[in-house]
DNA sequence: CCGGAGAAATGAATCGTTTCAAATAAGGCG
DNA sequence: CGCCTTATTTGAAACGATTCATTTCTCCGG
């Protein structure tokens, strides 16, 4: 019974004979033997880990992304190393260092900084790499994407379609991608409306995506003239604040007022009047780039591969559609 | 140039001259040299990692006690290996079959089952363990929780300082370790205000925490005679329900009748009206635990602690404090 | 110029697996 | 019964870092 034997008993039992096979089975529970994964690394090369860099691991657009992911590794023996960087690029450094130190043997990552050539280098010393939720711009990596610019159209759309034609758009900040894109899609479905009828879309900026931005968002929102009829938020925080303005200033929605978010947060549903929403499809977000991360990681002549999804529009009430009759499209009513 | 002296440059930097310091560090980063975590775990014995397993790292609960936990760990050196089990017993083994091979530094966990013997034999096996929000019980281990029988009591106990007589409480299956404590509270809270006044606390058992179950919940409430004129609930999921109930039922709240959750879920605050609330201290509990766990891990003769946070309410809108004026107790008043 | 103390550098052993060439055992056949 | 083939088992080398007993180098006093 020699240690080549009970190796050979863990990894090909096939090769050793029955008997010997149990005798070491035996020894094995009655001295409690539990292998180590640090000297099968060092052997093999393997640590069976995966790093998971995001910017907050509470924030339930990546724990979501997390669990999908940590669903298709673990059916792959792997474990996830999940380190949240606050969007510090100093923090994203030291993780990263670490997770190289441990040999990683693949690397899921939203990086803090739009220039990713530091995260390209490391794919390039050889970790797979696949990145999660922001595309690979000019550096060659796999990624996994929504569509925002498809998602703002979405929302715009089914506003414009549901026959208003001053629609307002509570945005954040350009500089933030998502945010750009969204714009990006709402604008081209203006474009669309136009052909048919006469179509504006006021956009307002506000300097971050939270409840009490959306609040004052609304506020101003309401002094407009003409006043919109329908209004588009870039995300549920921000629908959020103008729902409570508006019920505040007695506006009724969506009667006098239809409203949009976007993410598809939790309570979106819960809600009343529930939230017509954007969904992105979180789960599958992180279980499809940890499937390419699989097959960077094990497929011999890998070809990097970006994977793009389709966000989907969930109506519900604040929208209005089903008074209304969503999707009739072309058939423009008057707003109240 | 030896590895010694390697070695040596990386641990114990003053051991080694100035000059052959600087070429060897010289030499590591020309060649992009990146230490083994795995030959170094192999050598010392420790692996700078954490296993954290818990039922759901999407749940928002479990993702902020992470945080708290991930924050002092980090700083430590330590990188935190996530599991959820989705309260599969089978699930939770395989995870810490997985960790122990991965000769994990410490265990966080919130075990499946609530017998506890598994893990305490894992501890016993040599790794440091402290439990999540699960009391030892009759095992000798460390834990961080919360006191939910005093948190029950706060919610109850608020209430009836507020003149309320007959309060129902929408509570879940009292097999979970939670409900029946906070239910335990409650009741506390009730003894206590016999002593003034006539007060009853009637229990409205539902299967799941979950917004339905409180829908359904609040609609059986409203046909109780004497009608209730406050509704406690084991959790926001189901205030939420029953404020939806409530709403359209066309009752007032607070002033047909008063409401408070528990959990402070992130948008209890959001809501119309704002839900008053009990508040776990989430991240300071992972926090916590991560600070017993390394004194576990390091300290020479430990000992086995358990803290006990202190729940805490938050009082908002719903439960019409403001108005009838909060904490006065002992001056009850008459529900419209 | 020599011996010795202290500083610095070296290299072999070690951790726990896997791998693989070599040794050994077990049959099969003439 | 002895040789050859095939099935098992063995033991040494290797992975990459750390440790520590030794060796080598420096410098100083006698």
């Amino acid at each position: 019974m020699s240690l080549g034997t009970v190796s050979n008993v863990l990894n090909n039992p096939e090769v050793v004979a029955l008997p010997t096979r149990q005798r070491v089975l035996e020894a094995i529970d009655r001295t409690g033997f539990v292998r180590s994964t640090a000297a099968h690394q060092l052997r093999v090369g393997k640590s069976r880990t995966v790093g998971v860099v995001l910017l907050d691991i509470a924030n339930p657009f990546f724990a979501e992304m997390v669990r999908g992911a940590e669903g298709v590794l673990r059916d792959n023996g792997y474990v996830l190393m999940v380190c949240s960087t606050d969007e510090s690029i100093e923090r994203e450094r030291r993780y990263l260092r670490v997770l190289e130190e441990h040999r990683v043997d693949g690397l899921l990552i939203t990086p803090v900084e739009h220039d990713l050539r530091e995260v390209a280098e490391l794919a390039g010393r050889g970790i797979p790499t696949v990145l999660l939720d922001r595309d690979g711009g000019e550096q060659e990596l796999c990624s996994a994407t929504v569509d925002d610019i498809r998602g703002g159209e979405l929302a715009a759309g089914h506003l414009f379609e549901l026959g208003h034609q001053a629609i307002a758009f509570v945005n954040g900040p350009s500089s933030i991608r998502q945010c750009a894109d969204r714009r990006e899609g709402a604008q081209r479905a203006l474009r669309r409306a136009r052909r048919r009828s006469p179509a504006t879309l006021r956009e307002m900026t506000v300097n971050a995506l939270s409840v009490d931005q959306g609040e004052k968002a609304a506020i101003g929102l309401l002094s407009l003239t003409p006043r919109p009829s329908a209004v588009m938020c870039a995300n549920d925080q921000l629908a959020l604040g103008v729902l409570k303005s508006l019920s505040e200033a007695g506006v009724a929605v969506p009667d006098e007022m239809a409203v949009v978010g976007y993410d598809d947060v939790s309570f979106a549903s819960m809600l009343s009047p529930a939230l017509t929403s954007v969904r992105q499809p979180k789960y599958e977000l992180g279980a499809i780039a940890a499937e390419l991360l699989l097959e960077e990681a094990l497929g011999s002549n890998h070809k990097h591969r970006s994977v793009r999804f389709e966000p989907e529009l969930v109506v519900r009430a604040s929208s209005g559609a089903t008074r209304r009759g969503a999707g009739r499209a072309g058939q423009p009513r008057p707003v109240p």
